[in-house]
DNA sequence: TCAGTTATATACTGATTAGTAGATTGCATT
DNA sequence: AATGCAATCTACTAATCAGTATATAACTGA
């Protein structure tokens, strides 16, 4: 506590506050639909869950499909953040994909990024899931783009990238569902695992 | 038409439109699960499109829980026996891995693996859900055991086949949520595709 | 002091839909 | 002829839950 704390908030700090009582919101919701999915969750669980009522979420967020296509959107929002980083980032293609992949696959299994994966399009209504299916677009359009880089400067095998990026992020997508974020296995030893195993096959070299 | 056909039906013929109708109706929910989600799938409209009503679905197949288990178990079904033959081929562990890979990934294109994959353990009520999860452990253990085998007689690269199980199963259940059943893309040529992918890996040999 | 804005609550409405009660028809068996 | 069972319907009940109307309290600025 400094001097300057009082009873009075400045404008300032009351736009930080609303902010974190949606972030809080958000999360809350986020977290409940992951652990009970969208359909099992109702706004009166997720109010409960924070100790307030079902119009605060309408204050904060809006209806509930805005709830979860916000939620999409930081998790897309992300994994666009990290195709951007690893397109700028040094090294042969190959070096480029597999930190992109390695950052792919912890989003995936960090709150947002477990909702856009468990989140069917079908759950969205019809204008959030063509927002959502663009923004997938994007990080596959990233994704395939790595590879064919990496193709091109002899880093990566020859291959089909579309093919490619289908099985690549099927591989590391899939935690989202099994793994336990309160588990003891720790993302980032997870994602190197599979990404070696995905750069030399199960095949013997 | 032969000459024993009548409008009396036989015993056994009573038995087997009984068993179509059956199948029938299992048939029309799982598309529907598949293409809209379970959620958003209502009884109403499952008899609708068969141009039944509600109750008829019922006496068929009991409730919406039971409906889906029935598809689900289906699906593993199919998955299971697949694993049993491949224990049982011959060639290499190598060769036994592949063979059940294929036949894994199309499977997960069909309609009651696609629906394995796109049933989260949440949708189903509790017991329903032990079950499951139980069935998709079993599958589970035979990968792990396919993969053990084939480290074993050295036609895999070394590996932890816990991980290893992971990321191809993951890898090959992708399909069910991109693959579109009526586009162009054939199941087998996909597959084929994707084992070769995850066989080789992405890094240049 | 009054009008406006922000944050929050309680209590309601309306729609959807799982599941059931009960009627009907027709064949099968005694 | 009578009883029972299989297959099917129409019409209802009851629960859940998204979304809203409305009230209140606190602070803000005129």
């Amino acid at each position: 506590m400094n001097a300057t704390d009082s009873p009075f908030a400045t404008a300032e700090q009351k736009r930080s506050t609303r902010e974190a009582k949606r972030a809080a919101v958000l999360r809350a919701a986020v977290q409940m639909f992951n652990e009970r999915g969208f359909h099992q969750t109702s706004l009166d669980d997720v109010a409960a869950r924070l100790g307030i009522s079902k119009p605060t979420i309408y204050h904060y967020l809006g209806n509930k499909d805005q709830v979860l296509l916000e939620c999409v959107t930081i998790g897309l929002g992300q994994l666009i953040e990290a195709a951007e980083q690893s397109r700028q980032s040094p090294g042969t293609g190959a070096d480029r994909l597999m930190a992109f992949l390695a950052r792919y696959a912890e989003i995936n299994m960090d709150d947002f990024g477990r909702c856009v994966i468990r989140t069917g399009d079908e759950a969205l209504v019809p204008e959030s899931r063509a927002r959502f299916r663009e923004l997938k677009r994007r990080i596959d359009s990233a994704l395939r783009g790595l590879i064919a880089d990496g193709v091109a400067d002899g880093s990566l095998a020859p291959c089909d990238p579309k093919m490619m990026a289908f099985t690549l992020a099927g591989a590391l997508n899939w935690p989202a569902r099994w793994h336990d974020p309160a588990g003891a296995e720790d993302p980032q030893g997870l994602a190197r695992q599979m990404i070696a195993i995905l750069g030399n096959g199960f095949l013997p070299r």
